[in-house]
DNA sequence: CGGGGAATTGAGAGGGATCAAAAAGGGTGG
DNA sequence: CCACCCTTTTTGATCCCTCTCAATTCCCCG
């Protein structure tokens, strides 16, 4: 049986802001059910035009666009909260797809709910600007690496921002209890095909940094050990923490 | 004296959809006034936190970011009718910086125009939210480009999808009357820093293409002599037409 | 006519790509 | 518990696309 939005557990967390009981009411009202989706899952296939509207609920997952060769792109990765589909109907250009990378739980919504939500609850229809507007940041950063960085600098740069990003979502009582690092289930080919770099060479260059001990990635979880000298490789800035966001 | 918004010369354009009396009532009521760039003049700042809303009326402009050590990444070009600032808010990671290409004029707007949109008028919210998510889709195709393009795939598409942009905001009149191509104010330098290329091998790589007859650029004006061929080095797809979209 | 930005062109170096193959892991059915 | 297969990670060797650094040449403008 399908989850009640009051008592989504990504809800409770720290990073997404509380909604009005009205809100609340119309975000179930417009959810359909949930769909599980085993790792690797096409939840869009790239091209479609139609697709749904989702929030991933657990898992993660990547959109990503390729040439007819086969060069694939990652535009960016999906952490639950992400509020997946609002692109689809709004372009030109073909649209990208998007896969999951480990099992995965979508809350499903019927399309036209983006236009129901604007409608009914203004301030929702804010928040989803708001949440499409962050990805549109995250892509930007996402460019600024593939387009301007080393190598070096780019997986230093990945490293750290899905770092805070997985971090985001954990509670103090899970940093207390989980093995060391978050749980990071990426394959290098993935990372590889996020920076825009070949498979060969995002695994020396990541052999490179680990080596000197910044940081360690194995049994799929992903441990900072020298967060600071990975900021300064990627010139990062700003404390990393990311900023409180809506749910929808 | 502003512009009446009723009058503006863009919404007479097809590329632009017709908004109802009141949705142009607000962006009236919430219009600020207008404002004149000089080429090269810094609309935001990179950096800025709580920068100004803005509609592009006349001009291009191009958003960017860039690395401590000067490198610089452009996201994305814009071209009248583009709305700028949405996401200034709401990234936790440092903010793009918004730089004209030509002299400009931008319709100015009171930050929290933002939300008023969204209350006042949900079907502005909407647009917002379309407009927010067709400019993403923009940067996704740059970060394809620069992630897994060759140098002359991407001088091909950049050059094929600006100029279906430029184009799409003439009329028929405007066709007939200027002298062929479309404006293209744009220099070597801006295009290598949006393609992740250096400016040498972005000149080498426009030579290659111009010397093959697929078009011409002089005298600040683009010419695609052989736009199939083009398209072809892009391996691009579709009519290129850019879809009828809001103006704010 | 001088000056400054933009476009070109050359030469040489190098960061990553490619192509291959070996080493690790991780299931899975017997 | 083991043999086997498939995926992922590593590592090597070589190549080449693109960068860097430097000059020139253009072109526009005062």
């Amino acid at each position: 049986m399908p989850l009640v939005c009051d008592h989504c557990p990504l809800r409770r967390l720290p990073l997404f802001m509380p909604h009005s009981a009205d809100e609340l009411a119309l975000v179930q009202k417009l959810k359909r059910g949930e769909r599980e989706l085993a790792p690797g899952a096409e939840l869009i296939a790239e091209g479609a035009t139609n697709a749904g509207l989702f929030t991933l609920l657990s898992g993660w997952a990547f959109r990503h666009k390729s040439l007819a060769d086969g060069r694939r792109q990652i535009l960016n990765f999906l952490l639950p909260g992400d509020f997946i589909g609002v692109q689809q109907r709004m372009g030109d250009g073909a649209a990208h797809g998007v896969t999951t990378l480990t099992e995965a739980t979508v809350c499903v919504f019927e399309r036209n709910s983006l236009w129901e939500l604007h409608r009914q609850q203004p301030s929702m229809g804010f928040n989803i600007t708001w949440l499409t507007a962050h990805e549109e940041s995250l892509v930007d950063d996402n460019l600024l690496s593939a387009g301007r960085r080393s190598a070096e600098e780019r997986v230093a740069t990945a490293l750290t921002l899905l770092y805070r990003r997985a971090d985001a979502l954990r509670t103090e009582a899970d940093r207390a209890i989980e093995p060391p690092g978050v749980a990071f289930p990426l394959t290098q080919q993935h990372l590889a095909d996020a920076l825009g770099l070949s498979l060969a060479h995002t695994n020396r260059t990541l052999r490179g940094l680990a080596q000197r001990g910044l940081f360690e990635w194995s049994e799929g979880r992903l441990r900072l050990l020298n967060p600071a000298a990975l900021k300064r490789v990627a010139e990062l800035y700003g404390d990393g923490r990311p900023p409180v966001r809506p749910l929808i």
